[in-house]
Order: structure tokens, then sequence, then C-alpha cells
DNA sequence: GTAAGTTTGTGAAACATTTCACAATAGTTG
DNA sequence: CAACTATTGTGAAATGTTTCACAAACTTAC
């Protein structure tokens, strides 16, 4: 399988069709049209289309796309082959946040080892995983051979979480703290800044008036 | 003033290079040239004299641009020009992370008022903010003139308490929920999908290794 | 005061992404 | 089974964004 030039837009947008698709009753509706699929999901039917053909899945000329089939398709192409195990770095208010409300929610992924630096929380079982002190998170990351990490820790020691991950074989990074993160480019971060994007929603609420 | 050509790119590394700069002692420093920027923030020089070019922003020739003044030029630009009030719907795990740590961050933002159907947090004041049923949102966004939305209710009620919101007159949203709301299209949307995030660094955490 | 050394500002090129538009194709109907 | 309809798959165009590359401009040093 083939899948190296695909651009993260297109990732995303097969990820929102497939949550949209598994909303669907299959005892109401087997089959799907390209055109609907984008009313669901707020992109344009040729851009659905587009996003199918790139990861070499066929609909049928006036019938559309098979729904169970391409969430399966989707499926292969998206998800880890075997669960996936994720590392969380500071365990406060969004961090519980996102174990609690993720945990259970997509199969095969699991937030599998979390981390504080905390005497109140770390050997405390939160939602179901066990809270470690940050000094042991390499030797975990290594020995679960994890390969992402999601940091909630305070700004300042943001940089320092990252790095001990990336030691340890984490290749995905997902930044809640408010700093550009230094890595090596073939890291793959993504940054969610809220303050940064509540500043971009009022601006562009100002201009639409 | 002229701003409505400008792409969302762009007012996203605005915000970063202002937030990069109020990093930076005046005293230690006062200027700052395209390279540098560039450095602190992740992005190519190019890139950042061009950002800067789009709000008619100046510097000089070899000894860069002058710190406080590119802040405050930012500022004219992305700023309101008083301070604008946030309303958020949901005061349930994120909701209250968020009111929590935004308080006081943004000097003219403010989440000022917050609404929840939950009896027990109905009238609490939480972080310095009162809680109001749901119910009254229309009237209190409308009487505040509140352009601004922070949805962190459950997927079910989002698209619901959007339509109010945008009847009530708000432009701008900032949606938590799993949904794909329906809107017109003068309405600035933003989603930020935990769940659809997640996946998607999961899934480059495996193509890069 | 002029030469050397930087850095900006920006047209133009390169690259990326979206959208158009239509031939090919499957299904449906009489 | 032929005509009609609807939808896909996809080259090509359009649009959007980033990067290059270099003239013009300012600073510094001698
Ligand atoms: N809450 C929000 O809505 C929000 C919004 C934007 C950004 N952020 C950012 O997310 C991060 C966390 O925010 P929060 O509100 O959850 O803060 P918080 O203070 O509630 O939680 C931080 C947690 O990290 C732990 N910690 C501190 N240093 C650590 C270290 N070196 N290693 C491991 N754990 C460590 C603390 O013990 C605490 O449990 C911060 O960087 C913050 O700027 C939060
Ligand atoms: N916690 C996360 O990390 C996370 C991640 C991704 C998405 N989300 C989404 O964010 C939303 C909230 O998540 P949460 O974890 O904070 O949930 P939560 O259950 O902790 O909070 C939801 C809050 O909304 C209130 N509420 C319910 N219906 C309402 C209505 N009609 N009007 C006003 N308030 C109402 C509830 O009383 C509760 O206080 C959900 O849509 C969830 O899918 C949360």
């Amino acid at each position: 399988m083939e899948h190296h030039l695909i651009s993260e837009k297109t990732v995303e947008r097969l990820i929102l069709y497939r949550r949209i698709l598994l909303t669907i009753d299959p005892e109401k509706q087997k089959n799907i049209v390209s055109h609907q699929l984008a009313l669901l999901t707020g992109v344009k039917s040729p851009q659905v289309r587009r996003d199918l053909m790139v990861i070499g899945y066929s609909g049928s000329p006036a019938r559309g796309y098979d729904i169970s089939s391409l969430i399966e398709s989707i499926g292969h192409f998206i998800d880890a082959p075997v669960k996936q195990g994720i590392a969380l770095a500071g365990v406060g208010n969004i961090g519980r946040a996102i174990i609690d409300y993720f945990k259970g929610r997509r199969p095969k992924l699991d937030i599998s080892a979390i981390f504080d630096i905390d005497p109140e929380k770390i050997n405390r079982v939160l939602h179901g995983c066990r809270c470690y002190h940050i000094d042991q998170m390499e030797a975990i990351i290594r020995a679960g051979k994890i390969h992402m990490g999601i940091i909630t820790v305070p700004a300042d020691s943001a940089q320092s979480v990252a790095e001990h991950m990336i030691r340890a074989g984490v290749t995905g990074i997902l930044n809640y703290a408010p700093v550009k993160l230094v890595h090596p480019e073939n890291i793959h971060v993504e940054n969610r800044d809220i303050t940064l994007v509540i500043e971009k929603v009022a601006y562009f609420s100002r201009q639409v008036r």
C-alpha cells in the first residue's frame, strides 16, 4: 500500500468522512453519493470524490459509495494495524478533560500512559489510567512502544517534556502548551493553542459584520 | 482601514508573532530581523516579511523591525478597538478549563457570559463569572453586544446552541463539539475537534518512522 | 564620504489545493 | 435492449500560498 504523498488536509477530511458515515444507521441507508457526504461534512462534492480517489476507493456511478465498505477502506488507511498507545504528560485541567473524554472513543487508540510531577497525582488511578512520575516517562514509552504523545504541561516545561518524548521514540506530538516546540523535522507536531484560536475567531467575528 | 482580503493563515501567524514578541525583554532587545522572528515562530523569513507587508508594517533595512511598534501595529490590526465580550455555553470539563485558563490573558478579550442547563451550576460564580441558564443566553448576548461564542456543550446540543447564538448576533463561533455546525456562510466557525486531531497525529506519527 | 555588509520589500516562480467540467459508466424504465 | 438519468473519476483550469531572488535602502566602519 502506498501512502506517503497524502496531504494533512486530506487526512483530516477522511477522518471527518468516517466520523459522519458512522453516524448513519446502516439499516436505513446503505449507499451515499458524494454530494450528500459533502453536505454533511461541509466540503464540496468534487473534493469528496478527489479525497476518496487518493485512497483508491471506487464508488459506483449512479449509486454512489457503499457506506460500510467505505468506512472500512478509510479505516484501513487511517487506523493503526494494531491498537496504538498514547502518552499524555500533565494531568491538569485540559489533560484530565482529554483523558476522560477520549477513553474508549476510538477502538485503535488508547491513552495508555499518563505522567505528572505532582505527588498528589502520582500513583493514583485517574479515569482508569495510573499516573506515573514524569521521570519514568522515557522508560515507560520505550517499553510500551508508544509513538504519540500529548503535552498538557505548563508552557515552561513543554520543551523539556517534548525532548524526553522524542528521545524515547515518539514521532507525533499534540501540543496544548502555548510554545513553539523545537524538534527534528521528521517529527510531526500539531499545536492546539487555545488563546491563539480565541483571538483568531474574535478577529474574524469582527470582519464578518 | 482595509482588512478584508487577509487569509486565515496570515492572521494566525500575526497572532503568533505578537505572542513571541511579547516574550522578548524590551530592555535587552529593541529590534528584530525577519530571520530571527522566523526562527522563533517556526516559519520562513520571506513569509514573515510578506505577512508584515500585508498589514502595511515597514521595517528598516539593515536594522529590521522595531519590536514595540510592531507589537502595536499587530494589535491595531488584530485587536478589537474596545474590549470584546465572549459567551461560552457548556460549563463542563473543557468549558471550565478554558474559562479558568483564559481569564485575564488577553486584555481586549473577556469571557463575560457563561451558560449551562445544570441547576447545580446556574447562578453560581465560576472563576469570577456568573453562570446563567441557557434560556437566558439570547437576551444576555444581545444586551452585551457579544459577537463571539464558544461551544463546549455535548454534541447533541451544539447545533441548537449555535443557532441561538447566531440569532442573538454572534458572528464567530469556536466549536469544541464533534459535529459539523450548519450555519450561514457569513458566520465564521472554527472547529476544534479533539478526537479528530488525536487521530490525525496518530496517523502521521506512523508515517514518520 | 564611500565602500562593504545587512536586511527589507516585492515581483515572479514554484508549489499546493480546490474547483470545474465532462466523458465514461452504471442503473432504471418502458 | 435502447434511451434516459444520475453519478463517478479525473484531466485541466483556477485559485491560493509559499518561497525565491534580487534591487533598493539603511547602517557601519574606515
Ligand atoms: N486549560 C486550558 O484551556 C488551556 C488552554 C490553552 C492552553 N493551555 C495550556 O495547557 C497546559 C496545561 O493547562 P492546564 O490548564 O491543564 O494547567 P494545569 O495547571 O491545570 O495542569 C498542568 C499539570 O501539569 C503538571 N506538571 C507541571 N510540570 C510538569 C512536568 N514538568 N512534567 C509533568 N507534569 C507537569 C502539573 O502538576 C499539573 O497537573 C499549559 O501549557 C497551558 O498553557 C491550557
Ligand atoms: N473534554 C474533552 O477533552 C473534549 C474533547 C473533545 C470534544 N469535547 C466535546 O466538548 C463538549 C463538552 O465536553 P466536556 O468533556 O466538557 O463535557 P461535560 O459533560 O463535562 O460538559 C458539558 C456541559 O454542558 C452542559 N450542557 C448540556 N446541555 C446543555 C445545553 N443544551 N445548554 C447549555 N449547557 C448544556 C452540561 O450541563 C455540562 O456542564 C462535548 O461536545 C464533547 O464532545 C470534549
